[in-house]
DNA sequence: AATTACGTCAACCGCAGAAGC
DNA sequence: TGCTTCTGCGGTTGACGTAAT
């Protein structure tokens, strides 16, 4: 007999993840580090196999990435990378720390692709133009094609000598500031994904008058939380044995409180069935509100059970 | 305003090599 | 030693958003 299986395929949810699956995620791996996958379902009490668990770490939970736009330097170190070492996704993410071989793969596969097809043709065209030749042809003299040859092969060369240097960053790094720049938090992704989460949901008002220490759960909010990195984070394992005192938790979790949740003005278009209540200055509900709200203090069975669709009133 | 086409990207699938039993 | 699962990787898919008609 060989390993006991990774996790029941019966069951096991898939799909997009929902904020909650990710907090649940992101607290067990403080606590016990990435790795060991196949406990994570089992500990968590995430309906999600180790294999759906691991890639959401990798490529989007994980500490340290960067989202968004390619900058030029990133761009040009892809296509050299990818001439270099072809779909190597994964070696290629390795010199762009902050990116995911995920990231990096669809990046290639919808722009990159397009935009070296684009200046190919470009300087296909313009080539032939300038040597006379036929754009169909696309030949050119032997005197060229070496040139370009021993070329392409010193470029190669270079970028294999850096590849392989374990001292040093290769060459075409230095082109970036002297050091990486200091990597979002996995808080911070988390924080992102439940605003947007949260778009369609109904909004709800800042306080005019609420403390120093209430923040709003705006764009503002979110960059706040970068600090929290590593530091004041609930334990799994806290979490699951004594039940979370969300309250902390929310703090701990995105190095902010929550916002305060009473608002009359708030409530009663709720109850009124207004479905976006316009109170001036606004804010998105999350699920974590809702429990803070309730002055709730839950376990792990309650975060796993939870269901928007038995509680479709709430949002 | 409705429909269609296209672009993006998160997540899944299947494979290969590593590792556990 | 052989079987089975785990892990990591690259390719692909499909849901969703946006632009074009």
């Amino acid at each position: 007999m060989g390993r006991p299986p990774c996790c029941d395929k019966i069951g096991v949810k898939k799909g997009p993840w929902t904020p909650e699956e990710d907090i649940m995620l992101v607290s067990y791996v403080q606590e016990h580090g990435p790795g060991n996958w196949r406990a994570v379902p089992t500990s968590t009490g995430l309906r999600r196999c180790s294999k759906s668990c691991r890639l959401r770490w990798t490529n989007y939970l994980r500490p340290g990435i960067r989202r968004g736009d390619f900058t030029d330097d990133e761009e040009k170190m892809i296509i050299q990378l990818q001439a270099l070492l072809g779909n190597k996704w994964a070696a290629i993410a390795s010199y762009l720390p902050e990116r995911t071989d995920n990231d990096i793969k669809n990046y290639w596969n919808t722009h990159l692709k397009k935009k070296l097809r684009k200046l190919q043709a470009g300087s296909d065209h313009f080539r032939c133009k300038d040597e006379g030749l036929s754009s169909s042809s696309h030949s050119i003299s032997r005197g060229q094609w070496e040139r370009r040859l021993q070329t392409d092969i010193h470029m190669a060369k270079q970028a294999l000598t850096d590849a392989l240097s374990l001292d040093e960053k290769p060459s075409f790094l230095n082109t970036q500031a002297a050091s990486y720049p200091t990597y979002a938090s996995s808080t911070e992704n988390i924080a992102r994904l439940l605003k947007g989460w949260t778009k369609n949901a109904p909004t709800k008002p800042v306080q005019a008058n609420s403390s120093s220490t209430q923040h709003s759960f705006n764009n503002n909010a979110m960059t706040d939380c970068t600090s929290s990195e590593g530091t004041n984070t609930p334990t799994a394992e806290s979490n699951v044995n004594s039940g979370i005192d969300l309250s902390e938790a929310f703090e701990s979790l995105f190095g902010f409180e929550s916002f305060d949740s009473s608002n009359s003005d708030f409530e009663a278009s709720l109850v009124q069935g207004e479905s976006k209540p316009n109170l001036g200055s606004q804010v998105p509900i999350t699920m974590l509100d809702w429990l803070l709200d309730e002055g709730a203090v839950l376990g792990k069975e309650d975060l796993t059970n939870f269901s928007f669709d038995e509680n479709p009133d709430l949002f």
